[in-house]
DNA sequence: TCAGCACACTTGAATGATTCAAGTAAAGGA
DNA sequence: TCCTTTACTTGAATCATTCAAGTGTGCTGA
């Protein structure tokens, strides 16, 4: 562990649902110049390890985030993009249990909820771009 | 709905979660010659118009099928990228409740699985490539 | 009949997140 | 001290997707 990951992981921590970009920012802000592919690799590092979860919304870079081992789940706007942290609906972790599991193991749930955040709702009226419907 | 557009229906309803080359590659073999752009194009009108499901697991591109608002989830392997469906372990559609909507307007629910499916459970002995915890 | 227009489609180029490749430097072990 | 591993650097490549600009076709209203 370097001094480049920590100030990572402290980026990370710190702040809300970051991409690599404001992560390699954030890191370059504490302990200087770092090289982007460097805070690609760590955090891959740091995900497979255990220490960051990974949140891959569709349509969007890849975020990071802390938050690991709890099982939460994420609220997505459609409009602008924030992320925001939900608990579990179905109250303990993991709900690792679809109706069937096909033959599958099972190691990860992975849920999004899609909208409008209050802030886009405000502003648009409740219309989301592409009325996906499901 | 010209013949390109149904040709791209009937390749997505005939095939298991294509991606966008697959779907080209059919509607190609249907209705002869037709550019990529256009399947692009025309799988985004038939998406905003209800007729198309779009699948976006992370790391991987982007899938369509047919089967659309019943609330279906996926299972999909961590190794090969084969994706199942589940039916909605809450049982009814939408599953639209998350523990606190944050204010959000929830429009819709992602649920993806991630796992090892059956064959390559078998072949690599139930360790997937980067074991992510969660 | 014809201008105007919307729309599906074409070709070609651009974007942008991510990954790959090859090399350097520092740390740790034998 | 040598060797190996690991973190990091620079530079280039990949690849799905989108953007831009132009062409042809069919419909509508005058």
């Amino acid at each position: 562990m370097t001094a480049a990951r920590l100030a990572i992981l402290q980026t990370v921590s710190g702040g809300d649902h970051l991409d690599v970009e404001a992560i390699h920012r954030g890191v370059c802000d504490r302990v200087g110049q770092v090289s982007l592919q460097a805070v690609y690799d760590s955090l891959n590092a740091l995900h497979c390890g255990g220490l960051l979860r990974r949140i891959e919304p569709a349509g969007s870079p890849t975020r990071y985030e802390t938050r690991v081992g709890d099982n939460h789940h994420h609220l997505v706007c459609r409009t602008c993009g924030r992320i925001t942290d939900v608990d579990c609906a179905v109250g303990h972790a993991p709900c690792l249990d679809p109706a069937s599991d096909a033959g599958y193991l099972v190691d990860e749930a992975d849920v999004i909820y899609w909208g409008l955040c209050p802030r886009c709702r405000a502003e648009t009226g409740s219309a989301p771009p592409c009325p996906a419907r499901d």
